[in-house]
DNA sequence: AAGTTATTTTTACAGTGTAAATTTACGTCT
DNA sequence: AGACGTAAATTTACACTGTAAAAATAACTT
């Protein structure tokens, strides 16, 4: 509305404006939430206006997607997590900052895993976990012992986000932090 | 129609009925077929009937849920599992065996976790869980030792079922196996 | 300036969840 | 046994969803 001489069409980029939308939908009132008719209706355009733009509604919260795996790369990627032990931390906490997005993100049955910005997307985070030097213990196979490191983080950060592991740490009296859960997995 | 002597009323226990409906269309179509008029139509009841014994969808599939939990109980019970490695196998292959189920367990968005037999069952298999020996390593709480444990093992049993175990496997060229996994997690 | 293309809206339709009223069948009680 | 109350199931109705097709609008190109 105000500066309609950003990049170029009726809306001024109606693509952006709607994956934003759907994103704020997305943390305010969960995935159940991200109907394309409300989507639509709440970016101010017609029922049927994304469809040039993503085609249908798994389009979209494809693109949404890959938008989510591109910022889990930019969490983990910092120079100084060069220890596998920051890039945990940097993977559990984007979860937990963003429980939605990340929701969505393993979701297969609500994207396309074939979309391509998908695809190259959380091929690319995949990658930099792939990356990460691997411990060299006795008996272990690299690819074991990334894979083992994978599931811990990830089940914490799925366990964290259902509030389950804050159940757990309520109901055993003691005073954990999710940080601590993590620092321990990587002993 | 055969044996309406069974229990009681004019469907002879429809509510098990639908709940095995809706299991079969879990397993064979995935989480997004669960539809209520879906469901019923398969049932070849009319589209209100699951109404007085479910309330809605929801109530439905919570109960499904709890089936589940259940279940999963059970698969980890044997007297033969007292070591924790027995425990955390029976958990995955659980998930791997039943992946529809095992997403819908977890499913916060389509469940409704204060439903009262979803709330015992899933308390129970969690009950489970932290009845486990707790690891006596110096400097970790057992609590934090039994959280990594599970996260270890949620992690493990939802990236197989997403099918991103097999990618990583398949993409690095070992011959791994998930039990393999399993046992590495618990080293 | 005119025409072409891409974007957006309008219109339409099949399918969904569920509330309300109605019909059906069961169990119970005198 | 027969009538009644109650639970179960169907019918009907409505608001909502996703998306296909046609129409309208605005932009860029030549």
């Amino acid at each position: 509305m105000k500066t309609p001489t950003k990049s170029s069409y009726h809306h001024g980029d109606l693509q952006k404006a709607l994956l934003y939308t759907a994103r704020l939908m997305l943390e305010k009132d969960g995935i159940a939430s991200l109907k394309l008719r409300a989507i639509t209706r709440n970016a101010g355009v017609s029922a049927t206006a994304a469809t040039p733009h993503f085609g249908n509604l798994t389009g979209l919260l494809s693109a949404l997607a890959a938008q989510g795996f591109d910022e889990l790369s930019e969490a983990m990627s910092p120079v100084y997590a060069k220890e596998p032990r920051d890039v945990g931390l940097a993977y559990v906490r984007f979860a937990i900052a963003n429980p939605g997005l990340f929701t969505l993100m393993f979701r297969s049955d609500a994207v396309d895993s074939d979309h391509p910005a998908l695809a190259t997307a959380s091929a690319g985070a995949f990658a930099r976990l792939a990356a990460l030097p691997a411990s060299d213990q006795p008996g272990i196979s690299p690819e074991a012992a990334m894979a083992c490191l994978w599931a811990k983080v990830h089940g914490l950060a799925v366990l964290a986000i259902d509030g389950l592991l804050a159940a757990l740490i309520r109901h055993s009296g003691t005073a954990l932090t999710i940080d601590q859960l993590v620092e321990e997995a990587f002993r």
